[in-house]
DNA sequence: CTACTTGCAAAATTTTTGCAACTGA
DNA sequence: TCAGTTGCAAAAATTTTGCAAGTAG
């Protein structure tokens, strides 16, 4: 977490990574804990704690802060926005058409100076509705 | 939080639905707590999560997940967006010129199906800034 | 070799809960 | 009186950390 640490490739980094890369489910620790478990029986949960913010710290994976009591995980680092379903707490990707203007702010003091927003939406899944 | 209790009226609930209307920054329950010690010197930070929770409940306040470790309470239950220093963490209201128009999101099997979002901007705040 | 990584267990942080005494309507 | 409220302490839930043994480069 020290950010002057040359980190060293570790295969149980690298498969949390690949893991998180390949499911489009927005996985918590916990649920990466027992899918990794199958590959490594003696994994700690710990320690994926600690590879999931080493992931995040390099920028391949990021945290996702949904709104929940536990923070979820996302492959894909560049920002984007997800779906929430206020049934099943699933959450998926969202495309956006368009980047969101930010002009839409209208607190002078603060328009020019935004770097960035993060915008998430709600509703009930496809699976829910039925 | 059982959603068929028909809450009393309590001098200590009320006070913190008051103090939250009247302060612009957005506390986490320590911060109230402290601030009620005051005013209750043996209140509990177990009853002021109680007390919160109630009025998160009734609808008069808002609970906002901002990414942090805690939470953070907001007296304006109305939703409305956000302005998060990435730099002290303070929080502060912003409006927007005109409501967010959610046909931006191109998944078509959702975006009929969008009951809410939750938009937030990230940046410096003016006094970090100097 | 030297630093990074791991497993294990303990600890830290934030929030919730059980219980008995208290209180408002 | 009765159901909701409070203080206190313990517990729950999620995440972090210390340490000694292991391992990559």
């Amino acid at each position: 977490m020290d950010s002057k640490i040359k980190y060293r490739k570790s295969r149980q980094r690298d498969t949390i990574q690949e893991m998180l890369m390949n499911r489009k489910d927005h996985p918590t620790a916990d649920t990466l804990f027992f899918e990794l478990k199958k590959e490594f029986p003696d994994l700690s949960l710990g320690n994926v704690y600690r590879n999931l913010n080493i992931l995040v710290e390099q920028g391949v994976i990021q945290r996702l802060d949904l709104g929940s009591t536990f923070n979820r995980f996302d492959g894909n680092a560049a920002p984007h926005s997800h779906f929430i379903c206020t049934i099943c707490n699933s959450v998926s990707d969202v495309d956006l058409k368009f980047d969101l203007d930010v002009s839409i702010v209208s607190n002078e003091s603060l328009a020019g100076h935004i770097s960035g927003y993060k915008l998430d939406f709600f509703g009930v899944c496809e699976k829910c509705r039925r």
